[in-house]
DNA sequence: GCCTTCGGTCAACACTCGTAGAATGAAACG
DNA sequence: CGTTTCATTCTACGAGTGTTGACCGAAGGC
């Protein structure tokens, strides 16, 4: 369709180019693929389809889906957690917020995979340890890397409840309440609470 | 193998009573297979095969896939949770801490075969509603309903890390110390928290 | 201009799944 | 006894899956 210039030696879209874009393709198609359909539903074909080439091109670039799959994990990206324990918390909550009122994140077809696959299950746990090291290190309390996987573990379920689950008052209620909600939890995990606290 | 005795009207083991065994059978065959495999990964010959039958006999008592799944859902129970705030604060720790020390229980597969399948979630949902439900009865608050939503959501997403997705520091941690951390969050959900709280 | 390289498509294989229907054989009943 | 009922199994179909290898056509080096 396009006036293409074959005379060119490196033209617009020399073969090397053109292959990175449909890798790029294929990569975004899978990421939203595996995303809303979870690791066992989503198929090669669908793909191959949402990025608008054949199946045999995926598997010939991939290798395999769960390959593919392993890709679209690895480019998943991890927020960033920082600075003071009530910092830090705030930015928790700040991207459970974003969580909540967008629509669901990468993290979301990590989960869901990973529930639905226990090959995908070692791929995708990387991922979420990566976010609980975050947060972990900015903690100063000596069970930091547990208060920081109990943290993570809220935050999932809140998004797993709201967005995976639907049928939930969590599916309709507003994102700022419940973050006010969740707030004081949050705090009370990030940095240690009140030390004159429940007899043990 | 026993020694029938064809005379009598109605034997030990008479065809109705049979019937009812190797369907009862079935069920719990395929609560555990359902559980430990999700809604996909589930097969009928799977469910068939540890109940020690043909796969077509389950479809011939159970109709479809899809039937047998409701059945299963259908008979699952749902804790019990009364009292005052506190009380019922207590009682869904507790519920937790069972579920964290033992094996994952009838919940954590009906979340798994909800995660996995669309036509599953619907069925699934209403079983965590009803949990939901449980708790919001025992809040005095206006937003009862949000706040048990969130406290079903909090128990959820700390039962999924441990137990599903596992690589986790909840996975080795002990049950007591994660209720420990835990039980301020879970107060100040069931009951009114500090009046005197962050500014909106 | 010729020949290689390679992005990309097509058709097919082997497998598993849910499901349907015929076949079997023992129990219930007259 | 014969006949009917019914729990149970066997066999098979059709659809969908991941995966493979042959094939096509244009880009790129000589």
């Amino acid at each position: 369709m396009t006036t293409s210039r074959p005379t060119s030696p490196t033209s617009p879209t020399s073969r090397a180019e053109q292959r990175r874009r449909t890798e790029a393709r294929i990569l975004d198609a899978a990421t939203q693929v595996f995303f809303s359909a979870g690791y066992d539903r989503a198929t090669i074909r669908a793909v191959a389809s949402a990025a608008g080439v054949d199946a045999g091109l995926v598997m010939h670039y991939f290798g395999s889906k769960q390959e593919l799959y392993r890709r679209v994990i690895d480019a998943a990206p991890v927020p960033e957690v920082s600075g003071t324990p009530a910092e830090a918390a705030e930015q928790i909550l700040a991207g459970l917020a974003d969580r909540l009122a967008s629509a669901p994140a990468a993290s979301l077809a990590l989960l869901r995979s990973m529930l639905t696959n226990p090959e995908a299950a070692s791929a995708a746990s990387a991922g979420i340890a990566r976010y609980e090291a975050q947060i972990a290190q900015a903690i100063p309390a000596a069970d930091a890397d547990l208060r920081a996987a109990i943290i993570s573990a809220i935050t999932l379920g809140i998004t797993v409840s709201r967005h995976l689950i639907k049928s939930d008052e969590l599916a309709t209620a507003d994102p700022e309440q419940v973050i006010r909600l969740l707030r004081p939890c949050v705090h009370s995990l990030a940095a240690r609470p009140d030390p004159s606290g429940p007899p043990g």
